[in-house]
DNA sequence: AATTAGCACTCTCTATCGGAGAGTGCTAAT
DNA sequence: ATTAGCACTCTCCGATAGAGAGTGCTAATT
């Protein structure tokens, strides 16, 4: 049943390139003429037929052109979607402007969602995991006024996490440092996991709550830090939003808290590829009708996450997917670079 | 000229009230049936041509209601608004929301500026001015990788501002420690200024680079890290912004760089009131036709900004107004209890 | 058996028209 | 100074009609 002749599939993958690029339904009339199709469009419309009672096709009047169902995107991406190179110049604009961030990976991240959104005209958004092997480098422990006092934790990956406490009885900064002295000797180069192990242990640790509030600082998952989302703007300027109703509610679905959930439900459901689309309303994932994800994993193992692009369904799946996959593999790459500890190149930023 | 008869004003003071309300234009038949004017429409009418006459209303249609000129809501708000008072219930819910947030002031910032946007139904922004009297509490530098170290500064409000370093020669963790102790006995508690003027002043110290780093970064301004934008979204379910363009050009406009310039400037213009409110196109700022400003600066001295509300001219500015002012107070006094260097109440948050 | 020309049919889109309704401006009366 | 009365203007809404686009189907052609 799924088996397309050559010519339905064919027309098939027109009818889906033309609306992705007009967001006009086509007409018999239009592929005859402007395509590579030798044929009438009597014959295009007999194929439409077909196609429609395959699912792959609708329209939605009786007298306007075709447009692709959810289930004629599916099918364009699996199996006829022409993939866009990406060309030297855009790979030269976009190596360019990351040569900016070099420094760490909360400044990278955003700075992608950026290059990525402004590339696709869509939403793009990037979630980081955090990594529970990440080791704590530094434990820092700060007299802010009478009794607040600041603990600070540097991770191994730069990030610098901090929480305001109250000790009591009042400690003064001589006395602080001698404690987080204490600490670094105890704590620098393990992860949550192996503190939590030390609390459970040893029962009379000093300091035993302190040192259980750092191991749960460390992977303390702070949302609007670990994820980044641009986009929006460029995003609604499609068709689609045309009107208050629809605008309002596409920014509602375009909430980086539902987001970052959406996507991070669709990668971690144990499928094997790095690289989804999803498309519509999926049966299995909690995706509204109408919108499409295109998203990738991103590594290496130390750093993970998810880079992905959110739109209408009617989205230029052979121009995003290329792009996409490049910037989880740059990605990937510079954090490579980034955790080699020796990068030979410096530059004194 | 300026000088209204009383009941002119009172005619004046109710369409503005009206339209603000319904965001339609409002006739002489229902301010002579449904308000307590005891006239006839007729009146109404001939009071209606007068303050066209004096440029405070207009028509959008010859046969259409009246609507408020921008002159004629700066009558309105310099003459005849009446300040919804904060009823003692609402007072109650946004200080029990606050009360999550006592930390510091980075925490304090974003959570008023939710507030005062789900308050009021607009846009509202929040900046923090870079205090450059922030005192330099702690210097750490960590260990990376290979050649990347991390600067740590930790000022006297709480805040933590980090920087990636390449120093040459390479440095292991025991070293930079000295380094870091150095430097804390040399530079604790003095502020960029003072720092500053100490490296102007010796020309032989040690690390004398990195010193001018560390003055540079706590005084670094990191615009997305000092103002606080929010409620776009409930913004633009105003009928203003019914078609797609409108509200492009509405989400443009509220872009959070120029609004942070714009309500800065508003409130940095040698004026005297801590309390602004700008409607439209003013002579001397470049605010936009069809916008308001309300804003209020807030303090105390050590920790300034200006809390804004931005909206269309058609904005309730009696019952904006007192809200933004005393979420204005409300900040001050939080501030002024943080940098009282001894809260008695300690919540082990 | 696949293709195609022909044609009636459907539906959208746009413009036009007319009437209802709302609101005004003006005049004359109070 | 106020108001009743009334003609006038403009918007809004629905109906109507015609043009245009595109289809589905049938019958003819290759």
């Amino acid at each position: 049943m799924n088996t397309l002749t050559e010519s339905r599939a064919a027309i098939l993958s027109l009818v889906v390139d033309e609306y992705i690029r007009t967001a006009v339904p086509v007409s018999s009339k239009f592929l005859a003429d402007m395509s590579g199709l030798s044929v009438s469009p009597a014959t295009v419309r007999n194929e439409f037929a077909l196609l429609e009672a395959n699912g792959l096709l609708t329209h939605p009047h009786t007298s306007g052109g075709r447009i692709p169902t959810e289930n004629g995107y599916r099918t364009y991406v699996e199996q006829l979607m022409f993939e866009e190179p990406i060309v030297e110049e855009e790979r030269i604009t976009v190596e360019h402007q990351l040569h900016q961030a070099a420094g760490s990976v909360d400044e990278l991240l955003p700075l992608v969602s950026t290059i990525l959104a402004s590339w696709v005209g869509n939403v793009a958004i990037i979630t980081r995991r955090t990594e529970q092997q990440r080791e704590l480098l530094q434990v820092q422990l700060v007299d802010i006024s009478g009794d607040t006092t600041l603990l600070v934790c540097v991770l191994d990956d730069g990030t610098v996490k901090k929480k305001f406490l109250t000790i009591y009885p009042y400690l003064n900064q001589t006395l602080l440092n001698q404690h987080a002295n204490a600490l670094n000797e105890l704590l620098a180069g393990l992860t949550s996991l192996e503190i939590k192990n030390l609390v459970k242990s040893s029962t009379d640790f000093e300091l035993l709550d302190l040192i259980s509030v750092i191991a749960d600082l460390i992977v303390e998952e702070n949302m609007s830090e670990n994820t980044y989302l641009d986009g929006i703007e460029v995003a609604l300027q499609q068709p689609e939003f045309s009107d208050q109703e629809s605008m309002l509610e596409a920014m509602g679905y375009l909430s980086i808290y539902r987001l970052e959930r959406l996507i991070n439900s669709v990668m971690t459901d144990g499928r094997d590829p790095s690289t989804r689309i999803v498309i519509g309303r999926d049966d299995d994932e909690n995706i509204s009708t109408g919108w499409s994800i295109v998203a990738s994993k991103y590594g290496p193992d130390t750093n993970t996450g998810v880079i992905a692009v959110v739109g209408p369904t009617r989205m230029a799946y052979g121009y995003v997917l290329p792009r996409v996959r490049y910037l989880a593999g740059l990605i990937t790459q510079l954090n490579r670079d980034l955790s080699r500890k020796n990068i030979l190149d410096g530059s004194n930023d």
